[in-house]
DNA sequence: AGTTATTTTTAGATTGGGCTAAATTTATTG
DNA sequence: CAATAAATTTAGCCCAATCTAAAAATAACT
């Protein structure tokens, strides 16, 4: 079945809101994380559900069908993969890949995927540590939690970060602080749930609760 | 200027026909090249020509303007570059490599040509032979000419093809003639234009004089 | 030069993907 | 539970890129 790119980006959309709600993606949601007009969503739909991508019923959310939750499992992939070369291959930094991989996500070419992925040598993770489908569609699963439900002196590694927004990665750059950083817990502010983390043994550095909630750490 | 994916292919068109017929451009050799109706291409023209892309006036051929033959070379450009990418770092036969690169030659980032450029080391030639500008537009030129100027007794190395058909570039594979490939003129049998050749010092093969035509050698 | 053939353009239609404004259905709330 | 609010769909429009059929301009030939 030929998807169209705006078709692809759709049914990304779908799965991503789906997986974050855990439930059905509804019209005004699919709207605004597209960035279009509710009215294009309902007609977007319509296509989607004729070729049998989604399970869609008038005023009712929408649900990926088996197909559906294929493509877009596939389309992550081919994200996910695209940000490690432009990461580890060309030298561009976190906060850059994202832009250039969501053009180079819908290059139509299982062969190329996968000696891509080959060519990487099959990672499991991507620059901001979300984990990369196989070519089966099998995602890797791995204990982390977030920061905030860290305690003090506990020595943690950091493996991921749930928002990627550039002005916030810029912001964890200048902190020193990147995927497989690691830091000790010095304490735990209870008053507006803020921590103080170590980071190079020399400079003690505070993180607001939204940014404990934000980073995906490992104990060590 | 924003270029659509489907404006950029008309530049490369235009420049690709005038480049080889060394004038200009005419409505039928473009639609015959892009594969549409010739009413189509008049659509597009105007269009160009309102972007300043092209010189247009009705039934005159259609020339590049100076910013569309910047464009059309950048175009080339990313296309050769990722020809490179796909044959020398994921392993693609050269036969493999066009239909793909045509996809990726679209995809929007300066930053990200230059630093693939970099990371494949400034590559002067692609994989078919064909000369890739650099980042000011510059084309390398290199002494190269057609098998069938060469003579009996000539060594000669295969620095280039004219044709990029897969079924071509599979016969040469069979062949085993490539890139670097270097082989002997033995013969010059003039009766058809067909040459004999020896590449392995084994097997003598016979080129036809349409293939002698399209590969482009050096003598050494 | 006049007639025919070829090339190119115009006219009018279609499809994908979008929009706004209005209508309709579902949800909330006094 | 009726009335208002919010979400969703429908209606009608637009633009890019394509098409076919017909008209117009240019080229080729007796
Ligand atoms: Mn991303
Ligand atoms: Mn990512
Ligand atoms: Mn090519
Ligand atoms: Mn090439």
């Amino acid at each position: 079945m030929h998807l169209s790119n705006t078709e692809e980006n759709y049914l990304k959309a779908i799965y991503k809101i789906a997986e974050r709600k855990n439930k059905s993606a509804s019209t005004n949601t699919i709207a605004k994380y597209i960035g279009t007009a509710p009215a294009s969503v309902t007609d977007m739909l319509k296509r989607l559900a004729g070729k049998q991508m989604i399970n869609y019923e008038r005023y009712k959310g929408v649900t990926l069908t088996t197909i559906g939750g294929r493509e877009a499992t596939q389309l992550i992939r081919r994200h996910r993969l695209w940000e490690v070369f432009l990461a580890s291959r060309l030298r561009f930094s976190w906060e850059a890949v994202h832009d250039i991989a969501e053009e180079l996500e819908h290059i139509k070419s299982e062969e190329l995927v996968n000696r891509l992925d080959a060519y990487l040598d099959y990672p499991k993770f991507d620059p901001h540590g979300d984990p990369i489908p196989n070519a089966q569609g099998k995602f890797t699963l791995r204990n982390q939690m977030s920061l905030s439900a860290a305690l003090p002196g506990n020595k943690v590694v950091l493996l991921g970060v749930r928002e990627h927004e550039t002005s916030f990665l810029e912001y964890l750059n200048e902190l020193n602080i990147g995927l497989g950083t690691e830091f000790t817990i010095k304490a735990f502010n209870n008053f507006d749930k803020s921590m103080n983390i170590l980071v190079d043994h020399n400079k003690e550095t505070l993180l607001s609760e939204k940014v404990c909630q934000i980073l995906l750490v490992k104990k060590i």
